[in-house]
DNA sequence: GCCCCTAATGAAAGTCTATTTCATTTCATT
DNA sequence: AATGAAATGAAATAGACTTTCATTAGGGGC
């Protein structure tokens, strides 16, 4: 399956799922009757989840969580789906408007991830101080190919 | 072993490693030889590295990752290291000022972490780009304990 | 210097998220 | 319906990191 080169398309009023779908055509891709059920879990959650919650939204049996990570990584190099990264080094899944890529305020215990509107570090600490979370900790990291890795 | 809590000690101009060490103390640690390896490991580094990197930049034996990740915990519990996740959800590690914390320039394909000065997300990706760097991504997330975590 | 308590280590197995392999199925185009 | 590639299922694998538990060794008190 070769992945369409991501492309700013002009903002239709076409829906998110009009657009996966759309992408996923022009990448050789199928809508499958698993993609669909996916789909839908990524469609009616509210925040980032984990791959296995998005299994159990999906109502799969444990054994397809692959079928969901497989999934996942499609609607990734569409350009339609961020992995946001936890502290303990693992996932979570939120489907984003056409290469489009939020931040989140995450509970440090129970992985809440919240969507934020801002992208300016201390006034995303303040907002979530003013939330009310504590122990506030933060990551902010830029990441690239550099130009030495670039040549090879 | 206790931690302290983290107290922003006035900043006299006692190295690095004597903040280490006495924190170390405080806490009820003990500086052993192959803790002095770890740390001299991590002071001889200009930029964030791997557990397995710091391994053998200690000249441990394969066998002793465990001892090099037991004493990065130590270190962070400290308030003197920070862990820098990458996009595959490893992670590098780095001392730091006592608790200070940085971001970093990271390369996607080498892993290369070099730390930046500014920490406001456009001026970073405009510092990306004019350092020749491709493909740029980065993550901002901020953790803390919700209101409701707190409460258990 | 010697005790003693506790922290730190060593070895090995265990966790857990995520990926890979390969045979089989299924989509969608002709 | 036939066909060729994409998607799935099952199972194994990868790899970073943690845990367990017995052993070793700091370092404060004497």
């Amino acid at each position: 399956m070769k992945i369409a080169p991501k492309t700013s398309a002009p903002e239709t009023s076409s829906k998110l799922l009009d657009i996966v779908i759309e992408r996923l055509k022009t990448s050789g891709g199928r809508m499958t009757k698993k993609r669909e059920r996916v789909l839908g879990a990524l469609f009616t959650m509210d925040r980032p989840a984990s791959a296995e919650e998005i299994r159990k939204r999906a109502e799969f049996p444990e054994s397809d969580l692959v079928t969901v990570y497989r999934n996942l990584e499609t609607f990734e190099k569409l350009g339609m789906l961020q992995r946001v990264p936890l502290e303990n080094g693992t996932h979570l899944f939120e489907l984003t408007a056409p290469d489009e890529h939020y931040h989140h305020l995450i509970c440090r215990e129970c992985h809440k991830a919240e969507r934020l509107d801002i992208c300016v570090t201390h006034e995303l600490i303040d907002k979530a101080k003013s939330q009310g979370y504590s122990q506030i900790a933060h990551v902010m990291e830029v990441y690239g190919i550099c130009e030495e890795c670039a040549k090879h």
